[in-house]
RNA sequence: GGGGAGGUGGCAGAGCUGGUUUAAUGCACCGGUCUUGAAAACCGGCGUGGGUGAUGAGCCCACCCAGGGUUCGAAUCCCUGCCUCCCCGCCA
């Protein structure tokens, strides 16, 4: 959420900065009155409970000494009428103001290149070189099928389209990846955590994903719980609503879980094999730190997921997105793109962020600093998708008679 | 799922026949005195968010699981939800 002191603070440098998110000033006009009627209209408020509580006092005192109480009924009974009249307008205020407010995108790093969508996003680097074949490398879902690996069909039989089985060395290699990025990811300092696969709406709001994006959500029936989109929710919400005594060293964590997601909007894209799917594993890496402690670990993050790629042999690039591209929590990301052959592109395998303040506002994780309490910054990063990881592995280490080598790292977890 | 008990500040734990208690007390923690240093002892401090002050002191508001309600006044009474513990049933 944003900092609404801020906004009233610095009004124009944050609107400028979330104009090129496409959010409206307008709407930031609006919030920021808002704000302003909110504060003034508690103050009133106050003062009205303050004559309450100090009126009832009176009224004990008189009782028991036996003075008369006909006066002061009356006094006290109007200004409860004044106070419940209040509180019905301080009440409404505080609701549309946290519709507002909880609809609004995080702010921009001053680093970010500004842009409208993806096709503004700036590569910042390569890693390893994308190998020739002497012959024409197949599509992943080819591989799949030809091999055996993959069975789409009754993936859609057994639930619908979009989910898939996987089978033979496919679903073995899934579970080696899985190992594999853990043990890599605890090496790099992550501690491994195992986590609810469903959550509470409180736990949504906090990372963002509620009240806006619903309509991505799977949930369950009658009951106040979501599957999770991403360990992102459960790993940073651990921390919800506390106030970390020791903050010296950042909290890291990383976690294995399947993700489950609508994909709605996303109809007509990658209907064809297991990129897009509604269900996927992913190895998740996630942090909180001291605010000055942020750009640092956000670094360490993306060199985790870049440097597990490469140990997997696999070519990819870094890009930083452009404003418009953001994720709604995020104030920065660096996507890891992932070379497939098949396809003859790079492809999203991996997406690190930093969301400064913006989550730890909503979720109310603070830290000790001296006497005060403040927001901590909480990162997260995918290291990486498995799903992806698998195809990316089938695609790069094909072979010319239609089977695939196996990495040499993955060889002693299958 | 059925029956019973209960949810109070970092922890333990009083208050729960509603009012001058602004949540007692102990432990833990922080600062100080004492000490070569430490322990003990003693003194002081010690929840969260917000408002107003200068990011000070002070003052004010809200919060005793959450949300409603009764009342001039609620930690204390009523309703709903969530959670914990015990017993029973079911179960990987």
């Amino acid at each position: 959420m944003l900092d609404l002191k801020l906004l009233e603070k610095n009004f124009d440098e944050i609107a400028e900065k979330l104009k090129n998110r496409g959010v409206e000033e307008k709407l930031l006009t609006q919030l920021k009155e808002l704000f302003a009627k909110y504060k003034s209209q508690k103050q009133v408020l106050e003062e009205l409970q303050a004559k309450q509580n100090k009126l009832s006092k009176l009224f004990g005192i008189y009782k028991k000494e036996g003075k008369d109480i006909d006066d002061l009924k009356k006094e006290v009974d109007s200004n409860k009428a004044k106070i419940s009249a209040h509180q019905e307008i301080v009440r409404d205020i505080e609701e549309d103001l946290k519709k507002i407010a909880l609809q609004i995108p995080n702010i921009p790093d001053p680093d970010v290149p500004i842009g409208k969508d993806e096709e503004d996003n700036v590569e910042i680097k390569k890693v390893l070189k994308p190998k020739e074949f002497d012959f024409k490398p197949l599509e992943h879902w080819e591989l799949g099928e030809n091999l055996g690996w993959i069975d789409f069909k009754r993936g859609v039989k057994l639930a619908k389209s979009r989910f898939s089985v996987l089978k033979k060395e496919a679903a073995a290699l899934e579970r080696a990846l899985i190992n594999y990025m853990l043990d890599f990811n605890k090496n790099r300092g992550f501690e491994e955590v195992y986590v609810p696969f469903m959550v509470n709406s409180a736990t949504l709001l906090g990372t963002g994903q509620l009240p806006k994006f619903e309509d991505d959500l799977f949930k369950i029936c009658d009951e106040d719980l979501y599957l999770i989109p991403t360990a992102e929710v459960p790993l940073t919400n651990l921390y919800r609503d506390e106030i970390i005594a020791d903050l010296t060293e950042p909290i890291k964590l990383t976690a294995y879980t399947p993700c489950f997601r609508k994909e709605a909007g996303s109809g007509g894209k990658d209907v064809r094999g297991m990129i897009r799917q509604h269900q996927f594993d992913k190895v998740e890496l996630v942090a909180i730190t001291k605010p000055e402690d942020s750009d640092k670990v956000f670094e360490e993050m993306v060199n985790t997921a870049s440097d597990l790629l490469t140990s997997l042999g696999l070519p990819h690039r870094l890009v930083m997105l452009c404003t418009g591209d953001l994720g709604f929590s995020a104030a920065k990301t660096i996507d890891l793109e992932v070379w497939l052959p098949g396809q003859g592109k790079y492809r999203e395998i991996s997406s690190v962020s930093n969301t400064r303040d913006f989550q730890a506002r909503r979720a109310k994780i603070r830290f000790k600093d001296g006497k005060k309490n403040r927001l901590v910054h909480t990162l997260n990063g995918s290291s990486l998708a498995v799903g992806r990881t698998l195809i990316a592995i089938m695609e790069n280490y094909q072979q010319k008679d239609g089977s695939i080598k196996i990495p040499e790292v993955l060889k002693k977890y299958l």
